[in-house]
RNA sequence: CGCGGGAUGGAGCAGCGGCAGCUCGCGUGGCUCAUAACCACGAGGUCCCAGGUUCGAGUCCUGGUCCCGCAACCA
């Protein structure tokens, strides 16, 4: 089986934050999960890097657009590392594969292409035109600080209205499945309304930070469409094996604000290449910090790097994926993200760890024996899984955790250790409280790689080879900080 | 009548027609294998308001009220 999972491409115009963070995370939890099924995967993510607002920021920093862009895509690819994300390919829309593609792509699209002369307001920083009916009477006026530009401009656009029913059809259908459901709901109400045909080129005399447009040295392309078209020119469009053998993808993992250009404008591209459309598009929320949403003015950003920092990597993961709720916007506060790190992790999972390795060394000379995984019923995590509802993937899984400390407390092996004649019955708790660990780790591979790989190595041999230290150090505690590092 | 999300014990959330549930916090007890960890029990709720449908309504319908966002980098 081949598995194919996409995150959008990073807008380089700033550095990272804990949403597109988390956009990784979710899209690694998909594709560790689909190796772990044995699948074969790729997971592409990457840098959209064309554009007017690029142009603009290098500029500011007296780069060229590509210096710029070089640089910005570093912290991108950074982050894919910091955050130990599993992806197979980095595109960055300023490859010279992607260019020669993406022209390809527009030769494919020409049937539904069209010259016309548009005026309208122009938004610099969204990069598009706004409908009159939706434009802010506001910003009208040339003094607004975010003034619309009022723009003439002769421009290619695409019959973007052709394709409407269909899609709309293949989303009632469920052929095109968006999810959560809120989502599907907003994009079938905008295509209820219907969509009209969109400008896809800019005259390159006010842009040429952009691919050309195929047989016309005055235009580039408009770099939304462009940037869309990376999720084909990864794997190699038209030509490529990987092409043949990877599209449709399986899911693509995308921000709220982006759902039109994902639900809409996208699968209209693929209809009119006469590609089938991804079979899962999961929309994710976004993060406040304290309940507020993140801005420079407020002061309240957070950066991956400082998260990461706090307690490591998989606690990272852990919160963000189980903590901000996979359908609807979520919270982040240091608090918060201590509590879920002591409670859940601490002495939850790390404490079950270790007081389940102190007794079978204790008690049995270390030694349990060949165990496999326990067997309780992972369906609930797989089926959440697959409905990208990592949150309650995670609910389930520590559902086991506190099973097996309950488990612990009813069995009681301290006590059956007191009766030298009950070996028999104390190894059959203590094995099964192993069993429950292997399992309980090999549910976590998507989520805490490094963690279930920990869990693993103390068990696995059947000769219980503590942790270093201890799984989750508790942070407050002085001479557990000290032992950390 | 712009659009979308929401209102459920102190906090955060789930439930979406059939005995109000979960986590945290709080209280009490138990335990001693363990990271002052673990386990059990308990207190705490007019499920925003008003109508309606129904044998039965957080749950469905109608009409209100109130909150949040219009979205990720400083425009």
């Amino acid at each position: 089986m081949k598995y194919y999972v996409t995150t959008s491409i990073a807008y380089v115009n700033a550095a990272p934050h804990i949403g597109y963070a988390m956009e990784l995370l979710e899209a690694d939890v998909l594709a560790r999960a689909a190796r772990q099924r044995g699948e074969q995967v790729i997971f592409c993510t990457g840098t959209d890097e064309h554009g007017s607002k690029v142009a603009q920021k290098a500029a500011e920093a007296g780069k060229t657009p590509k210096a710029f862009a070089d640089e910005v895509s570093e912290h991108f690819r950074e982050l894919t590392k910091l955050l130990g994300i599993s992806n197979d390919r980095f595109i960055r829309t300023t490859d010279a594969g992607h260019e020669k593609r993406a022209a390809l792509i527009w030769k494919g699209l020409e049937k539904d292409i069209y010259k016309a002369k548009y005026i309208g307001w122009y938004d610099v920083r969204q990069e598009e035109f706004v409908p009159e009916s939706q434009a802010d009477p506001a910003r009208m006026k040339p003094d607004h600080p975010q003034a619309y530009q009022r723009l003439e401009e002769e421009n290619y656009f695409f019959r973007l209205s052709k394709y409407n029913d269909i899609i709309r059809e293949k989303i009632e259908s469920g052929e095109f499945q968006v999810i959560p459901e809120t989502r599907r709901n907003e994009i079938l109400s905008v295509l209820r309304e219907g969509l009209e045909d969109i400008s896809i080129s800019r005259p390159k005399e006010k842009l040429d930070w952009g691919i050309p447009v195929p047989g016309d040295a005055k235009q580039v392309m408009y770099v939304w469409v462009e940037a869309l078209m990376n999720y084909l020119t990864v794997l190699g469009y038209p030509e490529h094996q990987d092409f043949k053998d990877y599209w449709p993808a399986n899911v693509q993992v995308v921000g709220k604000d982006i759902t039109r250009f994902h639900a809409a404008i996208w699968p209209a591209m693929l209809l009119s290449l006469g590609l089938p459309l991804a079979k899962q598009l999961y929309v994710h929320s976004f993060i406040t910090v304290n309940g507020e949403k993140m801005s420079k003015s407020i002061g309240n950003v957070i950066s991956p790097a400082e998260v990461v920092k706090k307690f490591g990597l998989d606690p990272f993961r852990y919160y963000f994926l189980r903590h901000i709720p996979s359908y609807n916007d979520g919270d982040f506060s240091w608090d918060n993200y201590e509590r879920a790190y002591n409670n859940e992790l601490a002495n939850e999972l790390g404490n079950a760890v270790q007081r389940t390795a102190a007794m079978v060394q204790k008690y049995l000379g270390g030694a349990v024996g060949n165990v496999t995984p326990a067997q309780h019923d992972d369906k609930p995590v797989r089926e959440a899984i697959s409905e990208c509802r990592f949150d309650r993937a995670l609910d389930e899984i520590w559902d086991q955790v506190r099973g097996l400390n309950q488990y612990i407390d009813e069995e009681k092996p301290w006590e059956i250790a007191k009766d030298p004649g009950d070996k028999e019955h104390l190894t059959e708790v203590l094995t099964s409280q192993v069993a429950d660990l292997l399992q309980i780790a090999d549910l976590l591979v998507p989520f805490m790689p490094e963690t279930s790989e920990k869990i693993k190595a103390v068990f696995e041999s059947g000769v219980i080879k503590p942790i270093e230290g201890t799984l989750f150090p508790k942070l407050d505690k002085p001479d557990a900080d000290t032992k950390k590092k």
